[in-house]
DNA sequence: TTGAAAGCGCTAACAA
DNA sequence: TTGTTAGCGCTTTCAA
């Protein structure tokens, strides 16, 4: 039972009236939206401090009809490259005053889609990012009305809305052509859930593949759990034709390690095998992990720059990422000459 | 040039002539304040679904002064406790029809934290969420109102404001035992920064030595970089006293593991080495880490429900976590029998 | 059970 | 430059 003595806070017609000016006179200072008088203005300043006055966000979006906040739309917040991605957002967007949220939608079900779309839009933020990482990101963005400025964000490039995009199919064929140029004669692959049909990474796995005249071999799946690619991993130590692995990302690499030592190989002597995004762990790994390095938090950051140009009613272009960075270390060598086969 | 096209989103008054009702009417049936005769209901219902209608929840809240946002005030969003923790409290509110925002305090610097609430108070939500596991999350809470439903979610007890907590002290207590009853002489730890003065798992750490009789060693300090675990691995290696080493967390342990291999040790053959939290890759390391399980996602989903309690109205209680779980895998051993020493 | 009337705290138009 | 007057889209009295 809290004591009624909690002086309600103060609202806008206090200041006004304790500076002896007019409401619209304070919004005025508030918002900047007119000159007031120098003198004025210090009374508002003063009783405001006074009051300890805060206007309301809330008022001010129903009185304005637009919202400081803007919604981030994503499949999950805690793997890796979301994480980093969201708080890349949230920086810029703090900094430029706005408030975030964060909605989750973690499958395509259409019910559950159409939830967290409804649950967005009744805020009406001024603006969405939407994750298109992967499917729900994807389902997202097709139920999501084209009337309010949404970026997406992606690691490929599409022309369906704005987008800030990591061009992973460039880093992609880098980090393949890394390993044919050490003299492996394939590349394999252990793609992770892809957001459509295919995803960049494998795009530009095949396509090295192809450049180089090699026929793409048939892919391993794996789920996002570390775990799927420690038992890929057992597998493909089973199969001698696999000298050189690319994993769809770090941890599935580091899974993928760990099956191929359990089964008793090494890496890189037995086999190569690199990941993808340069996770904070890869450099720790033994053996440290080749890679490419992924600036998700530039990613966020661009993204809202976008959002930013689309909010005030910008002609908005897409952007694409600097180039992805190729992180030679350890756990990529030449592969062991054979012994005739 | 967006054409004027866009019909005007459906509002209440346009449901309420379609279906041949007041607005309040409307409103009831929205809000289940009160009964509606049926028929009528069925009307209101149809309108809205003809109509498209969304309720704006800015205009709800600010009529009915109470919103159905959530706040989430914490030191990072990316790191694997804090993902999780809050990954926990967005699936609960969600699952509630709750939004969540969430709102980054990097520093202790008065400023930001200053700035970071009025961002979080300006949108008057219906609770807050703290994570109080750093020195920015304690700051928060210092200048945080009392008057608006606060849980707050940390790795130590105490009765500032109600909260989820994870006993961590008793966790680091169990590892330290384990570490000492597999014959370690003492065990040193590496700290990661700590909230207070002193943190749960440091504290737990010391009361298992002082139990044993042993006077705890010099504290190793890291910071939340896996860097800076392996620059320690790599000293602790020039140090032959040290036989079993606790840390902070799981990334930790992994850089101290890298730091001690480089300098040609090896675990647990020459020094057991234990993380904490049970990070999903904990299990792929090599060898594999022997920590204790940190249910985060359960424990933001706790802090949810209190928070629930709190807004309520409820008298709120404190929380507390089932027992930590220790997870024995193959960076501890029996120390190395010394050749006399 | 229902409608009329009165706000919620602010910004937008419009005169003055 | 400033105040008056109208709302924003909803919920909340209060009668009926």
């Amino acid at each position: 039972m809290a004591a009624k003595k909690a002086p309600r806070p103060a609202v806008i017609a206090d200041v006004a009236k304790l500076a002896g000016v007019s409401v619209p006179t304070v919004s005025r200072v508030l918002t900047g939206a007119a000159r007031v008088r120098p003198e004025k203005e210090r009374r508002v300043l003063d009783a405001i401090a006074q009051l300890n006055y805060r206007p309301s966000a809330t008022a001010r979006a129903l009185a304005s009809r637009q919202s400081h906040t803007i919604a981030i739309i994503a499949g999950n917040t805690s793997q890796y490259g979301y994480a980093e991605t969201i708080r890349g957002v949230e920086e810029e967007a703090r900094a430029d005053g706005y408030t975030v949220t964060i909605t989750v939608v973690e499958t395509t079900d259409p019910d559950e889609v159409e939830r967290a779309v409804a649950l967005v839009l009744d805020q009406s933020p001024a603006g969405v990012v939407v994750l298109k990482f992967d499917p729900p990101g994807v389902a997202v963005l097709t139920s999501l009305p084209r009337d309010i400025p949404i970026v997406a964000v992606s690691g490929v490039k599409s022309r369906d809305v704005p987008q800030a995009v990591l061009d992973e199919s460039r880093a992609a064929e880098a980090l393949t052509e890394h390993l044919l140029s050490l003299g492996h004669r394939t590349v394999h692959h252990v793609r992770v859930p892809p957001s459509r049909r295919e995803d960049g990474r494998t795009t530009g796995w095949r396509r090295a593949l192809k450049r180089a005249g090699v026929e793409p071999p048939e892919l391993y799946e794996a789920t996002w759990a570390p775990e799927s690619g420690r038992v890929i991993g057992k597998e493909i130590a089973h199969n001698p034709g696999v000298t050189a692995v690319f994993c769809g990302n770090d941890e599935i690499a580091m899974g993928v390690i760990k099956g191929l030592r359990d089964a008793g190989l090494s890496v890189p002597e037995d086999v190569s095998v690199v990941g993808f995004d340069d996770h904070p762990l890869a450099a720790m790994w033994s053996p440290a992990l080749t890679t490419v390095r992924q600036d998700f938090g530039g990613l966020g950051a661009r993204a809202f720059e976008l959002l930013r140009g689309a909010m005030s009613g910008e002609v908005v272009r897409r952007t694409s990422s600097a180039l992805p960075e190729l992180v030679i270390r350890e756990s990529s060598a030449a592969p062991r000459p054979l012994a005739e086969s």
